[in-house]
DNA sequence: CGAGTGTAAATATAGCATATACACAGTATG
DNA sequence: CATACTGTGTATATGCTATATTTACACTCG
């Protein structure tokens, strides 16, 4: 009966209202994705139009975050023929996912300083956070 | 002798080249100055024109920053008499602080696993990251 | 009233997002 | 084999919203 079956979303959904541009929202989605491993090196990504459409995004959009993820070379894209996740997408995703936590950590831990908070009181609390998500 | 001493900027510089919006600089700023000690409850701030004149800003700017910590109770103002630091100044930017660093940490633990990272990797990076700043 | 303060309105500028039209690669078909 | 077709990515012109500037106004104290 025609186009019910949504297939289950090659990307994660995306929102105005959440916070950072909607074009982040699908560069750190996709990221995701394959730096957990759902989506493998040479695997083709969902064209612009279908990502457009499935998101309730314009073109451009989808076209902005490809353009990102090409540039971090975890993506290729061919005219013409479509998007591919790369050979050693997998690492480049996880390696630039590693920095960003360091990024974060460190001004997390500022942060904290700023708070006055203690060296132990900052471990105890990334300790708490880690088994909250355990859950 | 005139204006030529500077004095001890009580915030520091900001630039339009950093991240983030130049109010939210100068909010930062001030949050850390109150959280430290450096600015105590019942202390003026300088002036809309003064900090503008010295951040090379325009007045809106200082302005909004000051609508913000004052919507956070950090700061209060008066018609035709001054902006100072509120009395419980000092606990309210801490706590917010303290807040900002657990959702910070939140951001990072989740980015790490994300890179395949487990909790001791992470717990690890936070004590180098602790150890370097100390330096 | 004068010199200080904060307040408000009208006006650029930049990033983000949209819609529309264009160019390239593979494939079916007469 | 030439051609049209349907898919892909590409590019341009347009609108919107947050950020920041300029300029003029209103309040407080001496």
């Amino acid at each position: 009966m025609g186009k019910d079956a949504k297939k289950t979303l090659l990307v994660p959904p995306i929102s105005k209202a959440a916070p950072g541009p909607l074009y982040q929202q699908i560069v750190d989605g996709i990221k995701r994705e394959v730096s957990e491993g759902r989506l493998e090196p040479g695997t083709p990504l969902p064209s612009f139009r279908l990502l457009a459409e499935q998101l309730m995004v314009s073109l451009i959009t989808v076209k902005r975050a490809y353009a990102e993820l090409e540039r971090d070379e975890i993506i290729f894209r061919k005219q013409g023929l479509g998007t591919f996740v790369s050979q050693d997408g997998v690492a480049r995703s996880r390696q630039i996912k590693r920095e960003q936590t360091e990024a974060l950590l460190r001004e997390a831990l500022r942060e904290g300083y700023e708070a006055g908070m203690d060296d132990k009181e900052l471990l105890d609390m990334a300790k708490r956070l880690l088994k909250e998500g355990k859950e």
